[in-house]
RNA sequence: UGGCUAAGUUGGUCA
């Protein structure tokens, strides 16, 4: 079963859901029956294809078949729902989990907290992440993650640096991930200077720029006339 | 005992 849900995964992520479900269909004929973590690699591969509202029938069928949701089940279909913009059924969802007797933790918060920053929501995404430590749970990395993305997204400079602040206070450190948000961020604002400082900063603090720090650096270059920079 | 499942970042193309 391990192997075959590792293989179930692997199509999924690729892209070919379709096979995916045929090979579930196949290990049902075989007599390997299906696990919680059978179908919650099913219902990520039917949500990132778009299909919610297979996944959500799926769920029905998992059910019937003797399986309960679990964290992880919930977490899914709740971040599936958030990326289709239905943030609303999401937290209905959210709700419902609760009254099932789990606790969001912090990966179901972040889905949440991106949904709502998606949606151009910052100041709410950001009073869901207060709620999300007095429930218990730290944002970590990439929660802080999220919403410095959803605010340098909509243009909230002044949040965003508040929250590196904060971050720097409670010794967070920023991630390669949170740096490129920002080095782009910056250099949509034509702040050309500052996202080669923070480059630097980020080399200087141990972390090596990756593929997408290069791609912003390189077009961003090449468009305000630095073809040599780039080079 | 362990091994499989959930969250954030870039560029391009077309509408």
């Amino acid at each position: 079963i391990i192997t075959y849900n590792t293989l179930i995964d692997g199509l999924c992520k690729a892209g070919r859901v379709g096979e995916a479900i045929g090979l579930v269909a196949k290990m049902v004929k075989d007599g390997c029956s299906l696990n919680i973590i059978t179908y919650n690699t099913l219902f990520n591969g039917l949500c990132k294809a778009g299909s919610i509202d297979e996944a959500l029938e799926l769920v029905a069928k998992m059910v019937q078949d003797g399986c309960s949701l679990d964290i992880i089940t919930y977490s899914t279909l709740i971040d599936g729902l958030c990326k289709a913009g239905k943030i609303n059924t999401a937290f209905s969802l959210a709700n419902k989990m609760i009254k099932n007797g789990f606790s969001p933790n912090a990966v179901t918060y972040s889905s949440l907290i991106d949904g709502l920053c998606k949606v151009g929501k910052v100041e709410e995404a950001l009073r869901l992440a207060d709620k999300m430590k007095q429930d218990g749970h730290s944002p970590n990395y990439i929660t802080y993650g999220i919403l410095i993305h959803g605010f340098t997204q909509v243009g909230r400079m002044d949040l965003t640096f508040k929250l590196v602040a904060q971050m720097m206070h409670s010794r967070s450190v920023l991630d390669i991930v949170t740096y490129n948000s920002l080095i782009s961020s910056f250099f949509k604002e034509s702040r050309v200077r500052e996202a080669l400082i923070l480059v630097a900063k980020m080399i200087k603090s141990g972390c090596h720029p990756d593929i997408f720090t290069y791609n912003s650096l390189i077009a961003h270059l090449c468009k305000v006339g630095k073809v040599d920079e780039a080079l």
